[in-house]
DNA sequence: ATCCTATCCTGTAGGC
DNA sequence: TGCCTACAGGATAGGA
C-alpha cells in the first residue's frame, strides 16, 4: 500500500507545505498506533517549527527545531492530510491533529492503525532500532546488480521475498516487488541466491526504474493511499501485473498468474518471467493491439467521488 | 543466521 | 436487502 513512491510523494508535499510552519497545538487521540507514544509526540511537537521532511524507505522523518524528529510510518492505511480550512467534524480514525499558527491543520488518519508515530531525538535517529535495521534506500542510493547479488549470496528465500525484506533494500513493498520482477523478466519464485549476475543487474535496474516512474505519478492508489490533499495516486493504470490476475500480459498477452508467497499475493507473467533466464530488453515488434487493455481486475482506485 | 508463521486492524467484497 | 466470512498486507515477535 504506501510503499516508497507513495511515501516520497507525501514527503515532497509535506516538505513544500509544512516546512517553516510553527505547530501551535497537537491533539492526540488515545488510540494505540504501532509503537506510538502519543504524549511524547505531543510534548515534543507543540510549539516547534517544522524544519524539513526526510525519508528512508517507507519511513518519514519530520524534523522539528530543538533537536527532535517525528518518525512516521504509514503502515497499511496511514495518511497525512493537510487542510488549509479544516472541516468542522473530522472523519473517524484521525489520531493526530496538528494545528498551525495560521489555522491550517495537518492530520494523521489511519483506520487500521498499523502505522507508527513517535518522537525521537534527531541525534539518535540513525540509531533508532527500526531505522538502524533498514537497508539502503534504492532512490537515494541506487543498488547495483553486484551489490544485490552479494547480499543474496547463499540465500534460499524466493527473490520476491528478498525484495520485500527491508533489511536488504528499504522501501519496496508488495506492489513494486511484483512490478520490478516482471520488468526484469525474473520469475518471483526463484531462490535469491540462485539468480545470475545478469538477472541481478536487471532487477537492480528495474527496481529503481519502477519506483521512479511511480513517484512521477504520485504513487499507486490500490485502496487507501492518498496524497496530502486526499487525491489518489496516478500509477495504478500503469501497473503491469499487480492485481491483474487473468488479464493479458501487456507484453505477450499470456494471462497473468497470481500465487501466494509468504502469505502475500504475487503476480507475474508465466511466459515473460520464465525460470532460468532473464529476457532481453528488445523492444516489442508486434504492437498491434494495445488499445484494448483496460481489463478487469484493474484495482479499485476509488476516487472518492 | 535464515526462514517461516501468526499477529495486529478495519474496510470492503463476495456469498448466501 | 442484510448478515457473515474471507481477504488485503506493513512490520515484528517468536519458533523451527
Amino acid at each position: 500500500m504506501p510503499e516508497l513512491p507513495e511515501v516520497e510523494t507525501v514527503r515532497r508535499m509535506l516538505e513544500r507545505h509544512v516546512t517553516g510552519r510553527r505547530i501551535a497545538a497537537v491533539e492526540v487521540s488515545g488510540a494505540a498506533l504501532r509503537g506510538v507514544v502519543p504524549r511524547r509526540v505531543h510534548e515534543c511537537a507543540a510549539g516547534r517549527v517544522i524544519q524539513g521532511v526526510g525519508r528512508h524507505g517507507k519511513f518519514l522523518f519530520i524534523g522539528l527545531e530543538g533537536g527532535w524528529t517525528l518518525l512516521s510510518h504509514l503502515g497499511m492505511s496511514g495518511r497525512w492530510l493537510f487542510h488549509a480550512r479544516p472541516p468542522a467534524d473530522p472523519p473517524p480514525h484521525v489520531h493526530v491533529r496538528m494545528r498551525f499558527e495560521d489555522g491550517c491543520e495537518l492530520w494523521y488518519e489511519d483506520p487500521r492503525r498499523f502505522g507508527a508515530l513517535r518522537a525521537v531525538e534527531t541525534s539518535r535517529l540513525a540509531a533508532d532500532p527500526s531505522v538502524a535495521a533498514l537497508g539502503p534506500d534504492p532512490v537515494h542510493d541506487p543498488p547495483t546488480g553486484a551489490r544485490l547479488a552479494a547480499a543474496a549470496r547463499g540465500l534460499r528465500v524466493a527473490v520476491k521475498n528478498f525484495l520485500l525484506d527491508q533489511r536488504r533494500l528499504a522501501g519496496v513493498g508488495n506492489i513494486y516487488a511484483s512490478e520490478a520482477l516482471h520488468r526484469a523478466g525474473v520469475d518471483p519464485r526463484r531462490r535469491a541466491g540462485a539468480l545470475t549476475a545478469r538477472e541481478w543487474d536487471a532487477v537492480a535496474r528495474e527496481v529503481v526504474a519502477v519506483l521512479r516512474a511511480a513517484i512521477e505519478r504520485m504513487g499507486t492508489t490500490f485502496s487507501m493511499y492518498r496524497t496530502l490533499w486526499g487525491e489518489p495516486g496516478g500509477y495504478g493504470n500503469h501497473l503491469r501485473v499487480y492485481d491483474r490476475e487473468g488479464a493479458p500480459c501487456r507484453r505477450c498477452r499470456t494471462p497473468i498468474r497470481r500465487i501466494v508467497q509468504g502469505q502475500r499475493s504475487t503476480y507475474f507473467c508465466p511466459s515473460c518471467q520464465s525460470a532460468g533466464r532473464s529476457r532481453s530488453r528488445t523492444p516489442r515488434k508486434d504492437r498491434k493491439l494495445k488499445s484494448r487493455r483496460r481489463t478487469a481486475g484493474q484495482g479499485k482506485p476509488r476516487t472518492g467521488a
